[in-house]
DNA sequence: CTGAAAGCGCTTACAG
DNA sequence: CTGAAAGCGCTTACAG
């Protein structure tokens, strides 16, 4: 069933059937006529042959370092609907490791004439990779969640972690603890973001700072709460940069028997599933992935629709979300 | 840059570039000129170009309720990459709640040309689900996992959970426990599979079945839990067949000072990094997700190169990963 | 081995 | 308002 079909069935050109399609200009009679036959076969013109035309792939592409990670997981899920509520498809790509590996893709992508690209975490922002937008895609709108990049393309939709990192120390600091550590576990633009805030509130309470660095992950996290509590026994608080080395901590505080908060308090970041799924329940900062997921698709639709009012970055403030390992106030 | 460029650039016609580019008889001359010019530029085919002449668009969908589910992300990512390597990309859809939004993405993925589509999670298993891929795309391989459905073009690679589950139970029997409930979450055949394999299990070891139903969440698993100890006190094992299910029973069991694994030993299902979250960590079930998810797509790649030798459908046999939450034996 | 030409299914100036 | 025609960038019989 193409376009030459229904022409011939509505005994017009095709011109008039792809004008009834795009909402040119048709007279009443002939537009009603054709929009019968269009339903009544069920036509559906093919976007490969558009795309040919129109050079618009109706295809978006999100970019990921592993859509495993929960995280992700949460903005492309957003991403993918807002993208399908206006009629794009979202082609998945996951990175691996390495950004590197973001050449071949792109390279791959803008073969598939992708009208517009995510790139999901801080991990893209670099030299490298802003390489490879200005080579692949230098005209095609890029929109970053949780970075920036400075590239004309680029847009950027990101969470004030510092903030929110500075407003949960601060709320530890007023439930009387003195001794507040912090555990990072990468090396992204995000990480540095998040330390500046500690250090901020360490230094507006006038505290020592404690920092820690550790691997990202449960064994990460529980290996730093063992050396933490073994060298710094004093330490009355933990403020960890991501859910699942937090949770590690947890597991290691409740191994030890030390009380969760009355000893410890624990606060982790990023308000995943996994807060609730460790025992205690963890508190977290709120970095608010879906609404960020939400306003990076409503901007690149805005882009796509050539708009205008695109802000060159979104700026969300962070929340705090507290549960079961701090305590009361 | 088109083929054209290379075509004047080479000094030959469009139909020779093309030639060496798929592999087509050519002069080892005329081969070697073209190749180097096409290095030379990075020339890159058009996708869609190539779509429109070929009727292949090089890209499959990956259909899933929602991708923030950790088990479907799972298996989407394997899918995705194993697919990026044989040159195809991967369209994400998140169908939601019910399985008639399949109609609509299998309605634009069909003028989209997909050359393949997987659907992940047996919830499609459903009569509309069937008429959809009947109506739209009768001529597109479709591969389930954990599922299979009656139609031609449709193949399925699928763990058998009802050993899985049954094997699970059986290791409780084994360690004394007589009294095994079993708590199931929601009505797909995968539920119906392992809800067999329990019944075998107690069957085959002579004991009481006890079965239980709760939503599938954290919460449901509280509630349940709570019921269960309340109106069945003797119960010494549960099993659930979902891990995030099983954490909220842990959750539970833990507020109620009840000893795991000694008065109550649990296992989950999926095998998923909620074991390890979850305090105690969580024995489970593998249902060997990314096996399933590498399996799908290299049948998905033999089926896209009509090399045949695919199988209708493959079984994987589950395991059963022991961590705290089970007695030593 | 190589090229001219038709075709894939649309869109969009350009005339009328 | 409507149609004939060119063009989007490829592939692939068909001749030679």
């Amino acid at each position: 069933m193409t376009i030459y079909d229904i022409a011939r069935e509505a005994g017009v050109s095709i011109a008039t059937v792809s004008r009834v399609l795009n909402g040119g200009a048709v007279s009443d009679a002939t537009r009603r006529k054709v929009q019968e036959i269009l339903e009544r076969c069920d036509y559906q013109p093919s976007q490969v042959a558009q795309g040919l035309a129109t050079r618009q792939s109706k295809n978006v592409a999100i970019m990921t370092v592993d859509i495993r990670d929960v995280h992700h997981a949460a903005i492309a899920y957003v991403i993918e609907r807002t993208m399908a509520a206006a009629g794009y498809g979202s082609i998945l790509c996951n990175l691996g490791g390495e950004p590197s590996s973001a050449g071949e893709y792109l390279r791959a992508l803008s073969a598939q004439q992708v009208d517009g690209v995510f790139f999901i975490g801080s991990i893209f922002v670099t030299p490298v990779c802003q390489d490879y937008i200005t080579r692949y895609i230098p005209d095609t709108p890029v929109m970053f969640t949780n970075a920036v990049l400075p590239v004309k393309n680029a847009y950027g939709v990101l969470a004030d972690e510092a903030q929110g990192i500075y407003d949960a120390v601060m709320r530890l600091y007023r439930a009387g603890r003195r001794q507040i550590a912090i555990v990072t576990d990468s090396e992204t633009s995000s990480e540095h973001n998040k330390l500046e805030g500690y250090l901020r509130a360490t230094s507006d309470c006038d505290i020592e700072p404690m920092c820690f660095h550790t691997e990202r992950s449960m064994q990460g996290g529980q290996i730093i709460t063992n050396r933490i509590l073994h060298d710094y026994p004093g330490v009355d608080a933990i403020q960890y940069t991501e859910d699942i080395t937090a949770a590690g901590g947890v597991h290691t505080l409740q191994q030890l028997g030390v009380a969760i908060p009355d000893r410890v308090a624990v606060i982790g970041c990023n308000n995943s599933i996994y807060c609730t799924v460790c025992y205690p329940q963890l508190s977290s900062v709120d970095n608010r992935l879906h609404e960020t997921g939400r306003r990076a698709a409503e901007q690149m639709i805005r882009l796509l629709n050539r708009e205008g009012g695109v802000e060159r970055t979104i700026c969300l403030s962070c929340g705090l979300i507290l549960r079961d390992t701090t305590p009361a106030m």
